[in-house]
DNA sequence: TGCGTTTAAATTGTCAGACATTTAAATGTA
DNA sequence: TACATTTAAATGTCTGACAATTTAAACGCA
């Protein structure tokens, strides 16, 4: 392994850094067991408060799980999708929410990416994908849902139609796009009127998906795009004039 | 602040969780300074040193920073782009690399991506996005390049041209698709003859994004796709052949 | 008064040593 | 052999201490 050089960061992310480096190099293979905390401390002339501190950091990225007991130690994750989307969400939720990233821009990449998906989906859709778009344009029809369940059946709904194109590494890189959305759509209030409007589109996108007609769903995708603009839009002209 | 419930994980891990609930849910607001860690471990009523490897959690993901001092402590961080973009890269890398994905999949989803950005890139590429990709074409056509360098120069085309796009919120997203996409690449051994007709197709994207043409470009994109799976599927047959 | 210097306080970074807990292998026993 | 017990190794946690760093306040001097 590594070692750190002159002095600089604190050495927890150093000694983090130096065993990132390791296993992004493939030096250090999946499953492969670390030397013990005792032994880290050892290598890196450290305490051992301090080796656990860059583990805690590399678990943090999931990039190694420990276990304990004789025989136990710090192992190499393999990274699995759940905690990859995990980690995509929370990095894509937080650049939107604190970089004032305007509802345009992130409309926009949402939805290029998405019909990005289309192509595939139209080909691919399973009974299985549709049916759970049909049950989520369902749920939305239904009156007294509130308008934050309204925003994350819209969630599945979209996740639904991003499965379809049965690539996983689609799924998780489009992921973070959906559900990074949610809480700007979260600022929308949805009336009855534009309810119905999203759910005529989200049912022509279906129909158009269980017929194979990738074109029909783009089409309805870019329609449903500028009218989600439209919304976001006004609530912000609503916020902007309040703030006045 | 939350308090953990019976037991289960490690304490940092809840009280890690705890923490980035409050940030993801925005009660713990943007250059907030959170409790010292002697009030924190009082709070949870923990160790200090438990409190600090929840800190490191937290600050591996970005979620924190810390400053040493008086009025220092750990601080709610501004999520960058250059933060976003290395975390994202690297669960996206590790998420390929470690789960057998199929050069296939990888490419499909890499390509389905691009095109999504290639009607945005066709209406907004800049000189200087135009600039990065010729002088990239002009350095894949060197003999002396290792394979090594190719694929680096390939990437860096790459994401210039989803830059051109113009939608920090797009270059993000599609930052690990085509990052991550670098260690399979690196697989494969270009010929003159690869190469060539590599440069070849980047011409033509560079060619029809100068003149506004989308559909130009996503031909030409398309056809690159094909042309990168020939040569994936050729080393995996390879491979293939040379384990048995 | 005004300004530069020194001091003090608060906070994170690091260390040392200890004990608790968990796990699986080794051992002993019926 | 089968099962219970012991043991060893490792992580998880705690206590207490000191070092390094940074800012604010106190101080001194002209």
């Amino acid at each position: 392994m590594k070692i750190d050089p002159d002095n600089k960061a604190d050495l927890s992310a150093q000694i983090a850094e130096a065993i990132r480096k390791e296993i992004m190099a493939g030096r250090l293979i999946i499953d492969e067991r670390l030397p013990s905390e005792a032994e880290l401390a050892d290598h890196f002339a450290v305490s051992r408060p301090t080796v656990r501190e860059a583990l805690k950091r590399l678990a943090a990225q999931s990039l190694i799980r420990t276990a304990r007991g004789a025989f136990g130690g710090a192992f190499v994750n393999r990274l699995s999708y759940p905690e990859a989307y995990g980690q995509h969400i929370t990095t894509s939720t937080l650049l939107l929410s604190m970089n004032a990233i305007s509802f345009d821009v992130a409309c926009e990449a949402r939805y290029a990416l998405e019909r990005a998906c289309t192509p595939l989906a139209a080909a691919r859709r399973t009974p299985d994908t549709l049916a759970t778009m049909r049950a989520e344009i369902h749920r939305q029809g239904q009156p007294g849902l509130t308008d934050e369940s309204f925003c994350a059946s819209d969630v599945t709904f979209h996740r639904a139609l991003v499965d379809s194109a049965a690539n996983p590494v689609l799924s998780y890189q489009l992921a973070g796009a959906v559900e990074a959305m949610q809480p700007l759509m979260n600022m929308i209030t949805f009336t009855a009127r534009s309810r119905e409007a999203i759910v005529g589109f989200h049912t022509r996108i279906a129909d158009a998906l269980e017929r194979h007609e990738a074109d029909a769903a783009q089409a309805a995708l870019s329609e449903l795009e500028a009218y989600t603009l439209t919304l976001g839009r006004d609530v912000m002209a609503a916020r902007a004039k309040a703030a006045t």
